[in-house]
DNA sequence: CGATTTTGACCGGCGC
DNA sequence: GCGCCGGTCAAAATCG
């Protein structure tokens, strides 16, 4: 196959790499819209990982169809309505990420498994399903060119890790990004 | 040789 | 009930 691993002057270990924040535990980078009415999901600390990747990132919220761009939120991946079943009513948050690259090898950090792939209707481009090939962790994400700009890329996250990051990447990049963050609220 | 990708089959939900 | 659709599985192929 084709592996592009060159563009991006600032990949600095030879296979493209982006910063991503190491401490995905209390730190919350962004945590929330207005304090959680109910026993909710709202915490979803998503302190992203794909938050840093290339300046033109924006995030955008899947379940509200509407907004152009803001950040993801969660959006519970609906376990049908009448399926009562008890069990966990863990809705899954999925976190969309449109990204300006010309890769879809959008590396955070983690080590992803491509479980498949599939067309998309309305969308030339097909869709590639990863899983986090770490013991126990399901996070799962996607991954989907458009269309319309083929330099966009969306990623899709969803669940979240609960372990350490493979490699590590907490350099400048992570730093500067991070400080986006923080000022764009 | 183990890990990962590829790719078509398979499956459950949903609309008709 | 049937067929479409998005998502997942799994076996074979590939990669390193």
């Amino acid at each position: 196959m084709e592996k592009f691993q060159m563009l991006f002057p600032f990949s600095s270990t030879g296979s493209p790499s982006y910063p991503v924040s190491s401490t995905m535990t209390n730190s919350h980078v962004f945590n929330n819209f207005q304090g959680d009415t109910s026993n909710g999901f709202l915490g979803l600390k998503m302190d992203n990982q794909a938050a840093a990747l290339l300046p033109r990132t924006e995030f955008k919220d899947l379940n509200s169809s509407s907004q152009s761009a803001s950040f993801a939120s969660g959006s519970e991946t609906e376990l049908k309505p009448g399926k009562k079943k008890g069990e966990k009513k863990i809705r899954k948050p999925r976190y969309a990420f449109q990204t300006r690259s010309q890769v879809d090898i959008l590396d955070d950090g983690y080590r992803w498994r491509k479980y498949g792939q599939k067309a998309v209707k309305n969308n030339k481009f097909p869709r590639s399903y990863y899983r986090c090939t770490h013991q126990g962790c399901n996070v799962k994400k996607q991954v989907q060119r458009l269309t319309k700009d083929e330099g966009i890329v969306v990623t899709t996250y969803e669940g979240m890790h609960t372990h350490p990051i493979d490699r590590q990447t907490d350099n400048f990049e992570h730093i500067l990004n991070q400080m986006q963050i923080y000022t764009s609220f």
